[in-house]
DNA sequence: CCCTGTGTGGACTGTCAAGTCCACTACGCC
DNA sequence: GGCGTAGTGGACTTGACAGTCCACACAGGG
């Protein structure tokens, strides 16, 4: 008898409510640091709802996790998708600065990475997915770079994305450690940097290293 | 009446014999995966020895970060110290990824830093104070490149030690989210090539972007 | 040889959180 | 208008874990 599989557009009004509420708490306070009473209080639900619509406390995560990834993904829009040349790829930079220099909590993603990966395999799996679709994402805006020639035909646009994805990662976990920005903004200058490195010379749109756009 | 003041050389031993198993569980299984009972079983201690040598869990954890901040650093060593050239980058690159391709369980500081950034002021200050340190050990490696002209004079050594910081901390991070080094080889070589890119002209003796060394 | 303080053992308590259970309500369908 | 299913409320059980307490062992110094 898994949790609830037929909703009706109230009962899915309330998983919604659940489930959104449990992923700001996580965030703030992750999930060992969040309980059912936590999220119960926060929803004005009731024990039984939450068991009513998951199985138990992981399953209610792993939704989290599917949350947090598209929330994670949509924030940096329209400029991760339209990171298509290194002045896209600083916008989208400038974005990412700018989400994080008001709370320095860090990526949710990155938290729930390193609490969970090695508890629960679902939900490693769901935190890899959701990685690799950003990852992709940025691959994707080199890919248009290279075939517009705005990129040394010898780049590996995967490689690349994972590389500056790995910036933000490091650059949000500092950043959370030391209460700025700063280290996000140089972690992701820095991966940038080696980018335009490799852009086409003639196409070369940026400026030199480490300055702000 | 705090914890253990004065020490007999008994003591002092059981006390470490507590703080290092302690650490691998903690470096396993996190702060709040591991119980007081884990670490009293692995060190056949009892629980009173816990609280003779510590006020709380949370100084317990404290020390295990002292104590880690220095395994991490010294597991570098030398490499991390002789990193003074971008051959010596490399090669502590590649120590780095024989460290982390055994068991890909990420950096025990990163660990600790998402778990307690907002939990333990302490415990961050401290974890600070560790990042802050493996920073400066390779701005300084820089700034010696830089002082042999190796280095472009604009190069700032700080700014280049805390990208290469984020880059290993990112790539850990997605190494352990996806079991496999490669994430960590990616993102610390495309934050070398940005610093290769930054040797003086003539003192340039890596090999292009990407490659091993 | 006792006396003091360090070191050790392990039972015990209190709290908090996950998960269970049952009673009740709201709504749609026959 | 009853009947079944989705939705809701909240008390209760169970277990784990941080932290406490007291009793005992082992040392050295008078």
């Amino acid at each position: 008898m898994p949790a609830a599989t037929v909703l009706t557009e109230r009962g899915r009004a309330t998983r919604d409510r659940i489930v959104a509420a449990a992923a700001t708490l996580i965030h703030e306070h992750g999930v060992t640091g969040t309980s059912l009473d936590d999220v119960r209080a926060a929803t004005t639900t009731s024990k039984s709802q939450l068991y009513h619509y998951f199985t138990d406390k992981s399953a209610l995560v792993r939704a989290v996790i599917e949350l947090q990834v598209d929330q994670v993904l949509t924030a940096q829009q329209p400029e991760l998708g339209e990171a298509t040349s290194m002045a896209g790829l600083r916008r989208w930079r400038d974005r990412l600065i700018t989400l994080n220099e008001r709370d320095a909590r860090g990526c949710p993603l990155g938290r729930l990475a390193s609490e969970l990966t090695d508890s629960d395999p679902v939900a490693r799996a769901a935190l890899t997915a959701g990685f690799a679709r950003w990852q992709g994402l940025l691959a994707a805006g080199l890919e248009t770079m290279r075939s517009h020639s705005a990129l040394d035909p010898d780049a590996d646009p995967q490689a690349l994305g994972l590389g500056l994805l790995a910036a933000v990662q490091g650059g949000l976990l500092l950043a959370q450690a030391t209460g700025s920005v700063a280290p996000l903004r140089t972690a992701v200058d820095l991966a940038l940097d080696s980018i335009q490195a490799r852009t086409a010379p003639s196409a070369a749109t940026g400026h030199p290293a480490g300055v702000d756009g």
